[in-house]
DNA sequence: GTCTATATTGAGATAGAC
DNA sequence: GTCTATCTCAATATAGAC
């Protein structure tokens, strides 16, 4: 068998992949074990507990994009490119990560429950702080609409990406740059043709 | 004690309430039977199992549903109007109904697993429909986008919608009118000003 | 129609041998 | 580092008295 590092990651992807297609609750330790090669009391020489271990896939996935979105910030483009690079990055991440951002994205509940929230919560925090300065700038320049609480928008277009970058069935197999250019185009100029 | 329809009226809104704000699964019967004033086998003279409460819940939802969707269609509109009208008809149920449209929305995946799905997947499917209709009449009239996909259209304004209306904390006490007039401008003329 | 009492199942986690 | 065996708890559901 691999040595520890290995095994350790095998449990991590393994339960990743599971967390993100039966739901959290319904992922036995015993199904871990199992899609990792090991039985059950084996998981515990790894990790203290199955909280442990999907907070180490929230902490993974949210230190990924709070640096992404530190590098579109750092690239000084104006409101509407940003807000552009901001969906692009996030999609991508959704490609390259897609059970991390199913995670993120339905089991907020379950990490309430479980108290695991407190341990995720600054890294969501900084992500909502992000898009919100993004938005606002773009207010304060006249380039966004003043008569939308900006926090609502925030919170249309964020679903909108986590949502459609869940990946699996249903997106009709759009890349990441074909979705951030629709989900941009609805957004900002909108569905209608205002011929 | 008041009489039998009574009591299990009590049990299916204590139960929407419960499964709304904890989830289905982290809601037992024995809190059911609490909420309702009785213990927890008593339940089962009134409903043959906890996922017999959840499909009466959703059936009646799909149900309300359908008919005001109905209704819209009925009144002929031009598609702008009608989708407008959507969004307004769907965000004043869920403020009715906020419980059931958690559950409509928030569920998904334990009515897959608990083979409850099926038994609303018609009405599900309907409403789908609707949607899509006017989508796409409104393509073919000229009056929505060409180039962009009217399935990942509706998915995001589904989305938007029923996520939006989720009541609760965060959409900062919006009426049903304010949240649909800002989404409908937002999904059809954008967020840009476009100056 | 509701109660008491309990059957049954499945889960996360632990102890100690190897 | 993994296994075997098991503890403990909580959940849905049932049986039968009242």
């Amino acid at each position: 068998m691999p040595d520890t590092q290995d095994r350790r990651e095998l449990i991590v992807a393994a339960s990743a992949e599971l967390f993100a297609r039966k739901g959290i609750r319904s992922t036995t330790v015993r199904e871990i074990a199992d899609a990792a090669g090991i039985l059950s009391g084996s998981l515990y020489h790894h990790f203290a507990s199955k909280d442990d271990i999907v907070q180490e896939i929230l902490l993974g996935f949210l230190d990924a994009l709070t640096s992404r979105y530190a590098a579109v910030l750092d690239a000084g483009m104006d409101p509407a490119q940003a807000l552009r690079a901001l969906v692009l990055t996030s999609l991508q991440l959704a490609k390259e990560r897609p059970d991390a951002t199913a995670l993120y994205q339905n089991e907020l509940r379950y990490l309430r429950e479980s108290q695991l929230f407190k341990e995720v919560e600054a890294g969501a925090v900084q992500v909502q702080r992000v898009w919100l300065d993004v938005i606002e700038r773009g207010v304060a320049a006249g380039d966004f609409r003043a008569d939308i609480d900006p926090r609502l928008f925030h919170r249309l277009i964020r679903d909108a990406v986590w949502l459609s970058g869940r990946g699996r069935r249903g997106d009709g197999g759009y890349s990441a740059e074909q979705l951030a250019d629709a989900i941009s185009a609805i957004f900002l100029d909108g569905y209608a043709t205002h011929a």
